[in-house]
DNA sequence: TCCCATTGAGTCATCTTGACACAATGTATA
DNA sequence: TATACATTGTGTCAAGATGACTCAATGGGA
């Protein structure tokens, strides 16, 4: 126990930890509706992999998705929308409901209840967390380069992981991901994906870096290229790359005009 | 007040409601989970009408979905297919989750427990249904020929209604049958929309008529029948309908074999 | 017997898609 | 300085899907 507050001394002091997560608790039934949360997948696109904010609590051993609960005036993805502004501070952001996780394996074994304390936290008397929970589950699209996130509430760390790579993860989270990308891949030719992955002009080999990971299959570089730029979306930058390498390929940036 | 049992009499003795609803009204915090509820719409195609099936509680002046709650130990979709087997009595049928009610407009005004007042239940010193509701909302395809429908828990009416001919309706029901059909008409070439709402024999010119109610377009007669027989997915009967018309169509029905 | 709406099948031009060819580019290497 | 070569932009070609249309066959009514 006393190994759990020096380690979270090092990013936030201990007492103000339990001070946080005690007013968190003791407010929690009478501010959020009871038995629904959300999770968040949050997605970016960084060198070449496409990764996902994931975020620690205390020393626990496994990572979170980001979440949260929904006030009890409150929709749904307004919910969403202030769990992502908190954790990522951005406020152009879209989360789309992709999936809700309502199994019953999800919370046996009281494991939110058990995570905190093991966290330190004094339950007594509170009940709130015991209740089954139904996660509704957004994922949003997000340029790394402009998140910006600072360590609040009871979280020790944050991290991007490759999708390829994931850690332990807790509960049913991993599956969550995985939904989270099956739906991306539905809608990779639907919404603008591209759009809020690529921050920077990107030449037409990066997109499709970006296209091949989500899509799951190769794509033939000459036939993607004609495809993209017959939708058009893209905008040509003259300029092109100054690169080390053999040719220069042009540079593209999605046209902000349309929407 | 007299008026709701009397009319209620015709169905379900006003005894015998009370009975039950009184029942279901103090253990429904023990059996289902809070603040969260299920809504279903049942679609069939009938007479070439695409329709839905309402149920009116006691003599209420409007109509609703199919609903109910989820228990403690339950998915939704295990919810949804127990509330559907409970309505239909059908067995083979397949809920598919496209929406969630969750606007706060919803349940602004009490509107259940003015209802509940209204159908002359006592409400004394039950909270449950005062809280803020979440619908999850299922849809699922039928054959009304077999679907079997017993007056039941404290309905006293149902009905199918022609998707564009729809009754008042109960909060946002209007708006969540508006969400099944833009749903239903995405899902219209992914997936056996026509398997589960044609149960008898039919001409490709009835099937037509079912596509173009969902797509909501004319669709070219004989590039519509091309499409359908490239698909394999029908099995013509040689045998020829006894039209009194012009020329005899062709039947058809989908093969049952794969799936 | 002729009329005519409906049905089943075919034609044709257009568009999309996968596979592949080829010239242009820009640096490294001989 | 000349050549090699990986990468890039564009073009070609065949196969398949799609929309618009033609046409013969059907079968009861006028």
């Amino acid at each position: 126990m006393k190994k759990t507050k020096a380690k979270l001394s090092k990013n936030n002091s201990g007492r103000k930890f339990e001070n946080t997560i005690t007013a968190f608790i003791k407010n929690a039934e009478n501010i959020y509706l009871p038995g629904i949360s959300i999770d968040t997948v949050i997605f970016s696109f960084h060198d070449g992999k496409l990764r996902v904010l994931l975020i620690r609590y205390g020393d626990m051993p496994f990572y979170n998705l980001p979440g949260g609960y929904v006030e009890k005036e409150e929709t749904l993805e307004d919910a969403a929308l202030r769990i992502l502004r908190r954790r990522t501070g951005l406020n152009a952001i879209f989360p789309e409901q992709f999936y809700i996780a309502d199994s019953l394996e999800r919370t046996r074994n009281n494991a939110v209840v058990r995570m905190m304390t093991k966290l330190n936290v004094d339950l007594t008397g509170n009940h709130w967390f015991e209740q089954r929970f139904i996660s509704v589950c957004f994922y949003a699209l997000t340029d790394e380069a402009k998140v910006r996130i600072t360590i609040q509430d009871f979280i020790s760390e944050f991290k991007w992981f490759d999708i390829g790579q994931l850690p332990d993860l807790f509960l049913d989270h991993k599956l969550i991901v995985e939904k989270a990308l099956s739906r991306l891949r539905v809608d990779l030719y639907q919404r603008p994906v591209g759009l809020n992955l690529m921050n920077k002009p990107f030449t037409m080999g990066e997109l499709q870096q970006l296209y091949e990971i989500i899509d799951q299959r190769k794509l033939d570089r000459t036939n993607f290229q004609r495809k993209m730029l017959s939708m058009n979306i893209l905008e040509r930058l003259e300029k092109k790359q100054t690169g080390k390498a053999y040719k220069s390929p042009y540079l593209y940036r999605f046209k902000q005009s349309d929407n």
